[in-house]
DNA sequence: TAAAAAACATACCAACTAGTATTTTTTCAT
DNA sequence: ATGAAAAAATACTAGTTGGTATGTTTTTTA
């Protein structure tokens, strides 16, 4: 096979397989053992490929874990239509399309960001631009809104977007804790409400 | 010394020593070993007063856990006074008290419920049920709210309780990526709109 | 006051950890 | 085709992990 293609797909397969295990035992307590073991390769194929732990667990976040933000949470609220029928929507059918697996082992980010956001400050930075730029895209979405009065012009749309986002993260911990969604739904009426007290 | 207090006071200092630890650098990656360097004790200490290190995170949850959020977050909702008075004070009085070090580390809690949530069920019922008693308590001070007629009747008491706790759960986990308490101040604004809105 | 029991200390284990050093295999450029 | 370079495999290190086995010291009980 071509070098520079063999190269980047080892990168990725080693990329892929962190992130499934990170998501499902943590990032400090899955080994680069572990993971090699799931890509079939060797220790000598990772330390190749990254200089250390360190940079694939940042190379984890600002790739996989920003994509899946990005995807799942920000580029649906760029969508037309009315902003706050935009950020029901957004909200509600992610969680929705979560399976049992998601739901068990909650958020991605937030379990790093709770495990390891205080560890290092190049965590902390490549967390919090995935956070900043989500933030980022509520508050265009709800200035919007503003703009065309459909939400109401009274509140700070910054403490809005932060609002939603914390409760967000919040639950999708919180859900770790039961076997069933019945405080998903919960949390889906406290959204609804809040949302609808937001209108012009 | 005598002996049931001697054996009280060692495992007291036990699980002072692992709170403190857990919540610096989590459960996992804690070791009984640096616990009892910590205490000053030697192992055979632990494992004579603990069967194992998974007792001892459910003695942590339930002896340490439970008491810190009922202290800040469920005795100071069993004030006489206006409810949405006493949720403002309560969560607003609660993130303002805490000094740097809290604000670095998160909610000792939410990163119990986000690193081990999903590892095993006892660890699950015993953060559940701190998560539970939280959300009673809420509920019960909301619906007073609601038959003095200072809280609006056609709202869920039981969704806005779930989306209160969300959201100061994500946030106590998203103010661990900044340097500054700029994003607590927009959660508090966020907060406070919320409560006003829930108004009779 | 002596023996039993509880509290604690010491020494050890096999498995695992991140990372390195060295060798073999595969691909590339000439 | 051949030598260089990249990719990957193998073998290793020193330190850490949860837990056990076996001591020693302290307290209690009779």
């Amino acid at each position: 096979m071509q070098q520079d293609l063999k190269s980047e797909i080892t990168k990725q397969t080693i990329l892929n397989e962190s992130f499934k295990l990170f998501y499902e035992n943590g990032f400090k307590t899955t080994s680069v053992d572990k993971i090699m073991k799931a890509t079939k390769l060797t220790k000598g194929a990772f330390y190749h490929h990254y200089k250390n732990k360190k940079e694939l667990g940042l190379a984890v976040i600002s790739l996989k874990l920003e994509k899946r933000v990005c995807e799942g949470m920000i580029l649906p609220l760029y969508t037309s239509g009315n902003p706050l029928e935009i950020l029901e929507a957004t909200f509600l059918e992610r969680l929705k399309s979560f399976p049992i697996y998601d739901k068990q082992h909650g958020c991605p980010m937030n379990n790093f960001i709770n495990e390891i956001g205080d560890l290092e400050i190049a965590y902390q930075i490549a967390l919090r631009n995935i956070i900043e730029d989500w933030k980022a895209a509520l508050i265009l979405l709800i200035e919007r809104g503003k703009s065309e009065n459909t939400i109401n012009k009274n509140i700070s749309s910054n403490a809005v977007a932060v609002y939603l986002i914390s409760a967000f993260e919040g639950i999708r911990g919180i859900r770790k804790l039961y076997d069933n969604d019945d405080i998903l739904e919960e949390y889906i009426a406290g959204l609804s409400l809040y949302l609808k007290q937001l209108k012009a």
